[in-house]
DNA sequence: GAGCAAAATTGACGATCATCAACGACGATT
DNA sequence: AATCGTCGTTGATGATCGTCAATTTTGCTC
């Protein structure tokens, strides 16, 4: 289990948990030996850098625990969080397969666990598999279609309707449900975070989420939210869609 | 020569232009005699659509001519126009690979040809010819790194930048150099579709362009622009990276 | 716990935007 | 030529946003 590894050691005994939509899916063999050799799991902390835009690539990570946002900055301190990355995505290797340098850092929102897994390894394991090479495309296709969803809706929608359909991905992935029908999320992004997603500042998130406490649509503290109820909260980018 | 083509028929003498950065750029024989098997070239007028969303897919298509609108539509009538296919790029090669429907409209932006690969064409090439499918791999790796600046501007730039930079953008592709410096633009977008890609309605690009005009760095004429000094427009974005 | 830096909130104000409406320009059709 | 629909522009108005600034809260280190 994870709690009797150490930081940067390599364990046979810990196998990633790769779902069928991972692309490290049904491997035969050789190829999970060849992955296991080449992999190295290692724990971050929150806020820790799994890798930094500008730096060269030296292989591909794969999330095991935890939470990665994947974030682009320039050179007046802007910040924009473009993706989170969940136990079973692959990250970085857009990077690896283009032969550049990152083009987006990647940090733990939240204690995480994540695997590296070095040039050598996967090189190899492209040229003996090819399928491992339609798995990369069909995941980055699915992040194409992902980024052009959130194109269409920073062109269509409010910034309210922005951070509403926000919290309904996140209540997806982070949300606890209670006895009451309500359900509560534990938000693993700060403000800015939530701003640079919306495509605003973060005075303009805090006055939005005001706005939605007064209607009692989300309660706010800190990071933890409470939606009285989802369906509500849906209700308003549904009447988007359906009117 | 193209105007010696008649519309839906197959050419052995017409090769589409495919440059190095093309998917089906360094074929061999057997693939290339494959892929002219299976190709059927096709001219189509201003607006004609080549492909809608939500229909099922039937093959993927290359542009050989012209310019494409890649678009995107919701029920309520909004349309969005994500991307701009020229000679060289494949389109619809997304809902190929994952054998889904659609998820965007693609539409002649001009006079254009187009040439259709069906089905079992495609399928027979990337079964013999595992370096095409790296090439599509690589092509969606580089769409996806043009959304994921595409979203980073929609977070940190204004209106007024967003439009200056795709003014930019079209110069490189559509501009026409003068004697006296400046260059000009025939626009291959109408203003609502501006306005779809810079994230705003249509009233509010007319008077962004109103500004433009009146601070003497773009003259509007219809779709023509004029652009007295390219260097001038790309100060207004520069002063923001380097201040 | 004290101290500090970053994050978050709130207020004020000017700038910008979305919306509704009216109008002219243009192309396609009849 | 007349009609129609779409596109583009312009105006007016209320809503929203960005910015600057002050303040409070939070989280972390020592």
């Amino acid at each position: 289990m994870a709690q009797s590894c150490t930081k940067h050691e390599n364990h046979a005994c810990v196998v990633c948990h790769v779902g069928p939509r991972s692309v490290w899916h049904d491997l035969d063999e050789t190829a999970s030996a060849l992955l296991a050799g080449g992999r190295r799991r290692r724990e971050y902390g929150s806020g820790e850098v799994v890798f930094v835009q500008g730096e060269q690539n030296d292989g591909v990570h794969c999330v095991s625990g935890g939470t990665v946002g994947i974030r682009r900055l320039d050179d007046n301190g802007n910040s924009v969080l473009l993706e989170l990355a969940y136990p079973g995505d692959t990250i970085g290797y857009r990077s690896f397969l283009t032969g550049s340098e990152h083009k987006t850092s990647a940090e733990a929102l939240g204690p995480s666990v994540v695997c590296h897994i070095d040039r050598a390894a996967i090189t190899a394991l492209l040229a003996g598999n090819p399928a491992l090479g339609l798995r990369f495309l069909k995941r980055s296709i699915g992040e194409l279609e992902h980024a052009h969803d959130m194109m269409f809706r920073q062109a269509t929608l409010s910034n309210r309707h922005k951070l509403v359909h926000l919290l309904l991905v996140l209540v997806q992935r982070h949300g606890r449900r209670h006895s009451n029908g309500s359900q509560s999320i534990d938000l693993p992004v700060s403000r800015r975070d939530l701003a640079s997603m919306v495509g605003t500042r973060h005075e303009t998130i805090s006055r939005i989420i005001g706005r939605l406490e007064t209607d009692g649509v989300a309660h706010f503290s800190g990071r933890q939210v409470t939606i009285p109820s989802v369906e509500a909260l849906a209700g308003e980018i549904d009447r988007l869609i359906s009117a």
